[in-house]
DNA sequence: AAGTGTGAACTTTTTCACAGCT
DNA sequence: AGCTGTGAAAAAGTTCACACTT
């Protein structure tokens, strides 16, 4: 049975239904409506529910949904109930601030080691993360395992991206400024820096000026 | 006349094509047909045609683009051309992070406060950026022009939202861990987490588990 | 000869609207 | 009675393919 590839944006929806579930449940509110959910999430409720069949047949006809079950089924089929290994690829000001900073760990996120190109930076260590060499990448793949590469590098952010997919790693979240691309479609990059984001924005407000 | 709304999917695209045009001027490249400028920006020649169109007649037929005056009708386009102001609001250490990087600043954006509803915080000063309490907001938005909010508070991102709406801010960079909503239409919010971007990827990790 | 610009065809996504379950 | 799940309709977005310009 071919099961249905999932939309970009259907994705896109999903995780934030997660992450608003995650909320409602820490406001103690047990279950909810798709109009009511929708509205918390930006989106037409008849979309909601289409989205949500993707998970699976998760609400009760005339009642709602639990919150709680649904955040679970969610988590679940966005891969959110286990642990991933991260690797950080160019030891940027933003890279050392994703070192230090305890936030991903809580959500499941952890750095395993950190690769730069330039000398200066091989064998420091950031919160508890060493920094390697480019060089050393194999060795270090060998002896962890790795799911997800960040590429924070403010230079030449595609030679991390090549050394991350000659080691086999098939997701890259790509920080860098420059976006990124592969033909394979068994990579998965996803890619944002602050200056595109609020380009987006730049848009927005030179356009309705003119209204 | 009714200028045609551009799509979101478009915007963002136009976005990458006016950073990889810029890439590509650098590397002092003068021409570039649709097919080659596609590849690089893993899209459709065609696709990127229709896109264009939104931006206006760039190319020359048998030939190509230029590539500095593609960038520059873009660069226009989606106002880029012009300076922006922003201002900060939650004194998060992302948030610290960004007063501090002088990248931004680079590209044209300029943080000209920071708010923070937390005592200890106020009347600090970052990179040059003064941290004004949320009680001084109609103070200081008297006194500057403000384009921009981003929020990057790790508690209670709504209030800042609140605020700034109340301001008459139209553009606001979410980057709080709680994606924002607004009913207004003509108010623009980018959402982006590390967390969100990253479950995306989670989920294809799982899911070619399966395959 | 080469490559853009664009209607038309096709595909995908969203919204509607209601049957059916609780 | 109320709200989900889902076919069917509508809308939007993408790709094709070629007329047209340089």
């Amino acid at each position: 049975m071919k099961v249905k590839e999932i939309p970009e944006n259907t994705l896109h929806r999903l995780v934030i239904y997660l992450k608003v579930l995650e909320d409602l449940e820490k406001k103690r509110i047990e279950s909810i409506s798709s109009e009511e959910l929708a509205r918390r999430c930006g989106v037409n409720s008849a979309q909601l529910r289409k989205d949500l069949t993707f998970v699976g047949h998760l609400g009760t006809k005339g009642v709602g949904y639990n919150v709680r079950s649904l955040k679970y089924s969610l988590k679940n089929f966005l891969g959110r109930s286990q642990e991933w290994n991260l690797v950080l690829g160019g030891l940027s000001p933003l890279g050392i601030f994703l070192l230090e900073n305890k936030e991903l760990q809580k959500e499941g996120f952890y750095f395993m080691a950190a690769f730069d190109h330039r000398e200066e930076n091989i064998a420091k260590i950031y919160n508890g993360v060493s920094v390697y060499s480019l060089d050393q990448i194999s060795y270090v793949f060998k002896a962890i395992k790795v799911d997800i590469g960040v590429i924070t590098a403010e230079e030449n952010p595609e030679i991390y991206l090549e050394a991350f997919l000659n080691q086999g790693l098939k997701a890259i979240l790509n920080l860098s400024k420059a976006p990124l691309f592969v033909k394979d479609t068994s990579v998965k990059i996803e890619n944002f820096s602050f200056p595109l984001a609020l380009t987006k924005l730049s848009y927005f407000l030179k356009d309705s000026d003119k209204g």
